[in-house]
DNA sequence: CAGCCCTATATTGTATACAATGCTGATTAT
DNA sequence: ATAATCAGCATTGTATACAATATAGGGCTG
């Protein structure tokens, strides 16, 4: 993507995830314009590209506008990672190298060490989602299909639009961490189905930890 | 989309499915505009909804080329349509209603009558594909999950750039239609896994057929 | 007063002009 | 002779002007 059409998308996108731009609002090129510097072309090749990710819908003539989100679309969302995660666990099971499970191993050892930090909570929410960020994505690596890689990068944006809404607890990052050593095990021990189950589990537990609005 | 950007859409898209743009063949904007009388903004557009459909791969400052598929990318495609179209198929067995079940009824039919007209082979192929096509999307809205649609139609989409190549023998189509009235069984009982399982194997047929070069 | 139509305006769609970038091939220095 | 450099060209990226379409508000009619 061209560099003019890359930041309004990033500009729009980050409005969008962080609520300034309301479910059901209409976004106006002009009002895009104003904001982000570009001219329209780039702005309308933004919101293109917003559109095929599922973050506005368009219609013709008539703008975008900002996609509202159900709760049947949110647990829709975690029915489909967790088939999808689920079946690259397995394949990446089968053909895991050394390599990547020590890269595995590292990340997993750095979320260890951000929950041990004497950090505020907020910060180390933040700095475990980097790293099991990178857990999932070098787990769709191994899985060596960049068609699932990609199909799966979007379930995830998208599912980052629900983080304004809620937040997560520090607890339940805690718990949901437990499933990335026992994911280790099962890889390690290239074991498919283990590794599926697991990686079901841990998206399901995400999903109750978004939904489930417990104070912390 | 806006009335010439489709256009250009599918003028493009005809083309690389017809073979006309050869894999990896390179697509200069100019040509494009020629050949589908819009100018350069709605071709542009076309070229951005085809690389997020994966027809074309795009590079900043150097246009677009036509994907070019491996072996390896087609059986991945067929791995994942089956895992969805399977996943598709359960679901849709848990809540498809009457009317529906009737409408797989009455296409399942109007390919047999297809099958077993003495319409010339290629014509017979044709009339067939399009009402298991039929099939296919009914059931993914019986399933009731829009996303999980819109997955498979990217998909299926795409398995069309394969058609070019190699043509399904009649042969092949009568012996997956098999798969269709057991699988009209499976969702008549209800019974999730046994409409995934058939679902699955008519994927891999698919592919078998696809794949395996039997003349005809 | 309500409902409809029509005009004015706001907004998006398309064409085109201009800017920036990458590619090609010739020229020069080693 | 070969490799590096630079000019010119081909192509894509961006801005803007113009066209088509939808929306809103006022006036007309029943």
């Amino acid at each position: 993507m061209s560099h003019a059409a890359e930041h309004a998308y990033r500009t729009i996108r980050e409005s969008i995830l962080s609520g300034e731009f309301a479910p059901n609002g209409r976004l106006k090129e002009a009002d895009l314009v104003a904001q982000c510097g570009f001219s329209r072309t780039p702005v309308r090749e933004a919101l293109r590209r917003l559109a095929s990710e599922d973050f506005v819908s368009l219609n013709r003539n008539q703008g975008a506008q900002v996609k509202a989100w159900t709760m049947d679309d949110i647990n829709d969302l975690f029915q489909l990672r967790a088939l999808l995660e689920g079946y690259s666990a397995a394949r990446a099971a089968d053909c895991i190298t050394l390599i990547q499970l020590n890269k595995l191993r590292e990340s997993i050892k750095k979320m260890d060490e951000v929950l041990g930090s004497n950090a505020s909570a907020d910060k180390k929410v933040e700095d475990f989602l980097i790293h099991n960020n990178i857990v999932h994505t070098s787990i769709w690596q191994a899985a060596g299909s960049e068609r699932l890689e990609s199909m799966l990068g979007r379930l995830i944006d998208q599912s980052l639009v629900i983080r304004t809404a809620r937040k997560y607890s520090l607890e339940r990052i805690a718990q949901s961490h437990h499933h990335h050593e026992e994911l280790l095990k099962s890889l390690t021990a290239h074991d498919a189905q283990w590794s599926e189950s697991i990686m079901r589990s841990h998206i399901h537990a995400a999903r109750d930890a978004l939904l489930v609005n417990d104070e912390n």
